[in-house]
RNA sequence: GGAGAGAUGCUCGAGUGGUUGAAGAGGCACGCCUGGAAAGCGUGUAUGCGCCAAAAGCGUAUCGAGGGUUCGAAUCCCUUUCUCUCCGCCA
């Protein structure tokens, strides 16, 4: 969430930058519309304000009257308050009606994109930042897609899953869960080797805790809720591990916060069906190792890049074939300012699978989460960052697929000392 | 799940209707003292919002959360969340 000052003063630049995600005129309105309820806000919060003072220091004489006996005078005093919050209550009503209809109208309000984010709508429109320049493999005749692999080689079990849960649901066996799990430690050991600290979070998390990072609300219908106690399925780390810092103040010393965490993901990606969500392209739990940072403004971009190293260099460690992409204000996220995708090679569907997502929220979390700094006398708001390093399922599609050969699966060198095999056959 | 107790500032902890944003202690920061340090002494030490060009300042709200009683609530009432203790259940 925006904050309003920030709408206030930076109307003209808000507009033009909307326009990146392809906001229209009729769009833009609720940007005059919420600076035009922040003045309502201030002029009803002034009266009102003026009111309660009013108020507080009759009580305060009614008190003083009455200690020094003067009950006669106290008695006529109260009769003035009690008109003064007649009045009050009607002010105090009008204010909190603003109130909602401006957090209502700023909810609405996506992040400002930064001025690197490229123009267009869709992931079509996205910037190759950073193309893969040697040759894609090329695994010849006979190659078969992860899912045929997995049936011959017991790696995992989609309609296993479909029988104990429902679709999209993998079951992994064998080796196949070895070389998952081989992978998470593997991903969580370079996170702390780069100086994350790691966190194991709850997997469900409440309300308060899925706003404060932006999938609530409006975005229910992406996560699984239990109703029974209100909570929700994380979808990403980033929501549990953000929220640790939920309401803090920090000091500019502390900065950066560094932070990763293994989590399964839950999401309910309703209406996404067809060839290319086969196999593990696209299921409602998969594995993911988040890395999350906090930083001061000033620094959040070199912080950004460095995270993209991160990432960079794992996928490196793993042999795959990847690019980097600069999403387009179509694809970007309602919360984020600035977003890169990774995409591995996956050789035998021969397509480009999102990996990774390194994103900078400026403040937009922030402003949610309370999270702030101190400069000086006062406070500010820090900048969130998140990024997958990596996200499980399509690794290991793209892993299995890409390093198969005619008597089985190759695992990569680094792997060697997680899994405790060097082939799966 | 049943019974009881509790929730106050960075921490501990006092406070049952009237300068209580909140005693006291600890911590922390700064200053004095010291050759240096400790001890000692002094000062300071919440956040949001509003008024103000801005600072200073002033106002307002906040003692788990929400609502109520009252001229006035940390203090009284209701609801709710959480924590602790005992019992039950249990990986």
């Amino acid at each position: 969430m925006l904050q309003t000052t920030f709408i206030r003063e930076n109307r003209e630049l808000l507009l033009s930058r909307l326009g990146k995600r392809n906001w229209q005129a009729t769009d833009l309105l609720v940007i005059d519309q919420i600076i035009e309820l922040d003045d309502q806000r201030k002029a009803l919060q002034t009266a009102h304000e003026g009111l309660l003072a009013s108020r507080n220091q009759l009580s305060d004489e009614i008190g003083q009257l009455f200690k020094a006996g003067q009950r006669e005078k106290a008695e006529g005093l109260r009769q003035e308050v009690n008109e003064l919050k007649e009045k009050a209550t009607v002010l105090e009503t009008e204010l909190k009606d603003t109130l909602e209809k401006l957090q209502y109208a700023l909810y609405t309000v996506p992040n400002m994109p930064h001025e690197s984010v490229p123009a267009g709508s869709t992931d079509e429109d996205n910037e190759v930042f950073k193309d893969w320049s040697g040759p894609l493999p090329d695994l010849g005749e006979g190659a078969v897609p992860h899912w045929e692999l997995a049936k011959k080689y017991n790696l995992f079990d989609l309609e296993l899953g479909v029988k104990i849960t429902g679709a999209g649901f993998p079951v992994y066996r064998g080796k196949g869960a070895k070389l998952q799990r081989a992978l998470i430690s593997f991903f969580l050991d370079e996170a702390t080797a780069a100086g994350y600290e790691e966190i194991i979070p709850p997997h469900l998390v409440n309300e308060a805790t899925a706003t404060a990072t932006g999938q609530l609300p409006d975005k229910e219908g992406q996560m699984y809720y239990v109703a029974a106690d209100d909570l929700y399925l994380i979808p990403t780390a980033e929501v549990p591990v953000t929220n640790v810092y939920r309401d803090v103040i920090l000091n500019e010393e502390d900065f950066p916060i560094k932070m990763t965490a293994y989590t399964p993901c839950f999401r309910r990606e309703a209406g996404s069906y067809g060839a290319h969500v086969r196999g593990l392209n696209r299921v409602h739990q998969f594995d993911k190792v988040e890395i999350v940072q906090i930083q001061h403004p000033d620094r959040s971009y070199d912080t950004l890049y460095e995270m993209l190293d991160h990432v960079e260099r794992v996928l490196q460690k793993l042999e795959l074939p990847y690019r980097i992409l600069r999403l387009c204000g179509g694809d970007l996220g309602f919360t984020s300012a600035l977003t890169y995708d990774f995409e591995v090679y996956s050789a035998a569907q021969q397509r480009w699978l999102e990996v990774s997502s390194v994103s900078n929220f400026e403040t937009f979390q922030a402003n949610r989460l309370k999270l702030r700094y101190r400069d000086g006398k006062q406070t500010q708001l820090a900048h969130t960052l998140n990024g997958s390093a990596l996200a499980l399922a399509r690794i290991f599609a793209a892993l299995v697929e890409n390093n198969q050969q005619p008597d089985g699966i190759a695992i990569p060198k680094v792997l060697h000392s997680y899994t405790g095999f060097q082939q799966i056959d």
